[in-house]
DNA sequence: GCCGTTTTCGGCCCGACTGTTTTCAGTCG
């Protein structure tokens, strides 16, 4: 099965294959954007390919010469280009490639000039002094190589949001409390929220850059400094991962906050943006355009914006832009009115308790959701097909109901829905006939199991769950695990319009190892007129922190609150799902 | 290779740091 990846990971190559053979920058440039928005896009691109190849050039960054490659691959499961251009290089040299530091120029010159063609000829190369013959070869360089090969094959690949952004939190206040800095934080695709992120950036707002630098490269965590200059350090942790912090004189802080947070898209965005208006954006400020070429911070021109974020797009007339939205796909286009916020949740409705795989009893939850101002909490013990989970049988089920009705009867000032997370089965039927699912307040249903059928068959299996009455939502739909499974690969198109017929809300799962529905996802479910409810799925009382996770997600998916039926006021809430 | 409220041709963001060099190329974000 040819999926989207397979796409985004041919012109990621094409493009390495093309930097290696010194073709034009722009090319190489062009090819990755093709590959980011493969990687990126809701739709089956092979299927749109099949069924609508004019929707592909139709993409932003898709021209004609990617869509007709696609298109051939759609048909034919080959790329003919692809193919050609991985045969003129050795194979092995493109993981030559990802050695940090080895950028195109180097490797090709270590292929002309060293013989080098993958990396156990490079390892060989390195041990048998070689190398050092080639010019700019030096000691240094090919220090760093030797090492930083050592740590690509041992290092993991990305990091999960919920791992990295607390250890950043942790960076951030010891970097506050270090003297001179007046203001720190991340920044980066940890501040935009991006489900994995590949390295932490942070940055300071100080006087004395130099001590701040010597302070951090200091720090108890930092196992190799891999820069470190006056106002910027590279370091590499000893969990593997890169932090970069970066330190600007506080009158700049929001132009390097607004350059540091990314994306790279939304920067040249923005500069273009700037360009156009006779005007020049960097980590300095934005200032007027005097055609000078030298950076007219260095020449002591005024900035027009620079101290917050906000100047910055208000000087350039756009509206501030929520760093989760400034992705590519978003450009410049102003934010959505009423864009989810955290304080905007009043409820929970997919949580555990000791009654299936939970840690809690159903009072320490309920009163757990009341003292965070929850209105409601749906208690969804698993069905009895979640074995592992300790799902429950039909008989354990009544009895679990009358308990969690007990419990909402005593504890006062809260809504508490009988609930369950039912299994939507392989075929597509539901874990319990549905005389007992009458009797539930509230039905997530969710797959947990055959994560891998063939895209058609999780289609249908999704539409049964939808189609049936007593569902209101689809629990971590994919079912995927970050670094983990991919999940199921639905026709979600199809899925979102069955769903906004039939009233049926997708989750948004807050549990930073699914983020499921992803980002994307969100946003096309919305297109589709689809509702949505964000859940942290609470295993525990502390597995209500997972929350801002989920809301990040559903931020970067362009979520109102009005699409998100946990923000409803009650009345609205409990006529919809009475229906 | 992509794109268009100056353009279907001619552009395509900008600066810090490293290492190897006597002034800069390469890499990175």
């Amino acid at each position: 099965m040819a999926s989207n990846a397979d796409i985004a990971s041919r012109f990621a190559t094409m493009a390495d294959c093309l930097e290696l053979l010194g073709e034009n920058t722009f090319r190489v440039n062009a090819m990755r954007k093709v590959a980011r928005v493969a990687e990126d896009a809701a739709d089956d691109l092979c299927e749109l390919a099949r069924r609508i190849p004019k929707q592909l050039q139709a993409m932003d960054g898709i021209g004609a010469s990617s869509a007709s490659k696609i298109i051939e691959f759609a048909n034919t499961g080959r790329m003919h280009e692809y193919e050609e251009l991985l045969a003129t290089l050795p194979a092995g040299l493109i993981d030559v490639l990802r050695i940090p530091g080895l950028g195109p120029k180097t490797v090709k010159l270590l292929w002309d000039q060293g013989g080098v063609t993958d990396l156990v000829s490079l390892k060989a190369k390195l041990a048998s002094g070689d190398l050092a013959a080639i010019p700019r070869m030096g000691a240094k360089i090919l220090q760093n190589i030797a090492e930083n090969i050592a740590f690509i094959e041992t290092a993991s690949a990305r990091t999960r949001l919920g791992d990295a952004l607390p250890f950043a939190e942790e960076l951030v206040s010891r970097l506050r409390a270090v003297t001179g800095v007046q203001e720190a934080d991340y920044a980066g695709s940890l501040r935009r929220g991006r489900e994995t992120i590949g390295d932490i950036d942070l940055l300071v707002a100080t006087n004395d850059p130099v001590s701040v630098m010597q302070a951090f490269v200091a720090f108890a965590e930092v196992a190799k400094i891999l820069a470190h200059g006056e106002t910027k350090s590279s370091v590499r942790l000893h969990n593997g991962m890169q932090v970069d912090l970066r330190a600007v004189p506080p009158a700049v802080w929001g132009a390097a906050l607004l350059y540091f947070t990314g994306s790279k898209e939304h920067n040249v965005s923005l500069r273009e943006f700037a360009q156009q208006q006779k005007m020049r954006l960097n980590e300095y400020g934005l200032f007027p355009d005097d055609g000078n070429e030298q950076p007219p911070q260095s020449r002591g021109v005024k900035a027009l914006a620079a101290a917050t974020e906000t100047d910055i797009y208000k000087a350039l007339d756009l509206a501030w832009l929520p760093p989760e939205l400034r992705e590519s796909r978003n450009g410049c286009q102003p934010p959505p009115t009423n864009l989810l916020q955290i304080t905007d949740i009043r409820r929970e409705l997919h949580s555990h308790t000791t009654a299936s795989d939970g840690a809690c009893s159903i009072e320490q939850m309920v009163r757990e959701a009341k003292r965070r101002g929850f209105d409601c909490i749906a208690i969804t013990d698993h069905s009895r097909s979640s074995a592992q989970a300790n799902g429950l049988s039909i008989e354990r089920l009544i009895e679990h109901i009358a308990a969690v009705r007990a419990v909402g009867e005593a504890v006062t000032g809260i809504h508490v829905l009988a609930g369950s997370e039912v299994d939507i089965l392989a075929d597509g039927h539901l874990d319990y006939p549905d005389e007992v699912l009458a009797k539930l307040d509230w039905v997530v249903a969710s797959p947990h199991t055959a994560l891998k059928q063939t895209p058609e068959a999780a289609t249908q299996r999704l539409l049964a769950a939808i189609a049936n009455p007593y569902v209101r939502v689809i629990g971590h739909p994919s079912g995927r695990i970050l670094g983990g499974r991919p999940g199921l690969e639905p026709d979600w198109r199809t899925l979102f319009a069955a769903a906004a017929q039939a009233q049926v809300a997708f989750e948004i799962n807050s549990n930073p190892m699914r983020l499921d529905l992803r980002d994307q996802l969100v946003q096309a479910a919305l297109e589709a007129g689809c509702l949505l409810s964000i859940n942290t799925d609470a295993h525990s009382l502390q597995n209500f922190n997972l929350l801002r996770y989920g809301i990040t997600t559903a931020r970067r998916g362009g979520l109102t609150t009005d699409a998100c039926i946990n923000t409803w006021p009650w009345q609205r809430f409990n006529t919809w799902f009475q229906k």
